[in-house]
DNA sequence: ACAAAAGTGTTAAGAATACACCCATGT
DNA sequence: ACATGGGTGTATTCTTAACACTTTTGT
């Protein structure tokens, strides 16, 4: 049999938060050729005693502090297959990861600077990584209507008003109040919890929690 | 910096055929270890000189005969990453593709007996690979939703009855004519051209085309 | 009392579904 | 003339979208 010479692999992770009425990507300032000084996704090499999930844990532990209790929801994105020629490491594979998490905060003073970015205000990416992400946006956009991905991106209890932003944040655009809450809970996706949530100075908001903690499918799609 | 060992990568592609009413995928029985004697879908080993496409390309033409002009779509599905443990090879990463051809027939002859089989009907599979079919017509039942993916399963000018009928094998129910009719038409999908299908003992049928042989989203989803 | 966000129903338009008969051709 | 699949329309149900006021709290 032919003799192969395997490809580089490499991994990389779309690590999205939801900040107030944003939705936030998770970059890294490369400290290493190729594209050094650039901002780019997190991600490092894949080696032999390690499966690409494992490395990318490894890798937003190692760059932002980031641990894989925090990410809620981990998907395989897709894979890019850089000809040699286009990549100065030589032909690499790269898988990258769909990571969604809760509240995180990338770990200050770790080597390559993890910042994140509201995804409408990202600088220039190395590689083709703006592209990713735009596609990281559209898939989001695809599974929120239906499935009940966003359990991963809101705390354990929140108000009707957090999760419609959050939905408005990912839609990118506005929707009905009462539509959405008729909507929303004829999906069941959700259920009342007996607090309200008092620091403000009106009119307390009934929490609700996800009835599910995992990706689940909906019946019927919202929206 | 730390020395990585790269894993192998290796390609694998599900390749599907409409033939009358069935859904088709072709297999290939394995000669070689692991699984040796046993149903696989067709795959190899990536080399670095290539990249996974040109790889799964190559596969396709060694084994079954089949030219990269006769697959009509390509698309990539997932990316599996075997732990050493769960594989003889050590530790690999297949990257799948999903691929569909019009009028595919396996070349005779070639070494690992490439046949398709129904959809329905498969053999025990080497690997995972039942459940990569799986999904595969899962992501094809979704694809023909909201795409023109059709263009790709059915000759170039087809009968409505020929249509419905890649529809319903896909989606694996029955379709009314009345409104499937209204519906695509609705759609601006397909055109009908001046010729009629006259090869049977009753009234010929309009041949219709696809406006486009590329894939295309639909503004409104079919369905 | 005022500011601020919470909470609540109805109507109209559009989309999906169910359903049965006549038409054109070859034998 | 008959067998076979081709081709066509309407009525009903369900889903989606548009829209405004009252309630509860803190200051």
């Amino acid at each position: 049999m032919r003799q192969y010479v395997a490809p580089t692999v490499t991994v990389d992770g779309v690590v999205l938060r939801l900040l107030g009425e944003q939705l936030e990507v998770l970059l890294v300032r490369r400290e290493q050729s190729p594209f050094k000084g650039e901002w780019a996704l997190p991600g490092s090499y894949v080696s032999r005693s390690e499966t690409t999930t494992q490395a990318l844990q490894r890798t937003l532990h190692a760059k932002a502090g980031l641990d894989a209790q925090q990410l809620t929801f981990t998907e395989q994105l897709y894979t890019f297959d850089t000809p040699a020629m286009q990549d100065p490491r030589g032909h690499a594979v790269s898988v990258i990861y769909f990571v969604l998490g809760r509240g995180l905060q990338p770990a200050a003073g770790k080597g390559e600077s993890p910042t994140f970015f509201p995804v409408d205000a990202l600088p220039h990416l190395a590689y083709q990584h703006n592209d990713v992400v735009w596609h990281t946006l559209e898939r989001l956009k695809g599974k929120i209507t239906y499935t009940n991905i966003m359990f991963a991106l809101l705390p354990s209890r929140f108000t009707f008003r957090q999760l419609q932003t959050g939905y408005q944040a990912i839609l990118g655009r506005a929707l009905d109040k009462r539509n959405f809450r008729k909507k929303i809970l004829e999906l069941h996706l959700i259920e009342p919890t007996a607090s309200f949530d008092k620091k403000s100075a009106h009119r307390p908001a009934r929490l609700y929690r996800f009835k599910k903690q995992s990706l689940e499918s909906l019946t019927r799609n919202f929206d």
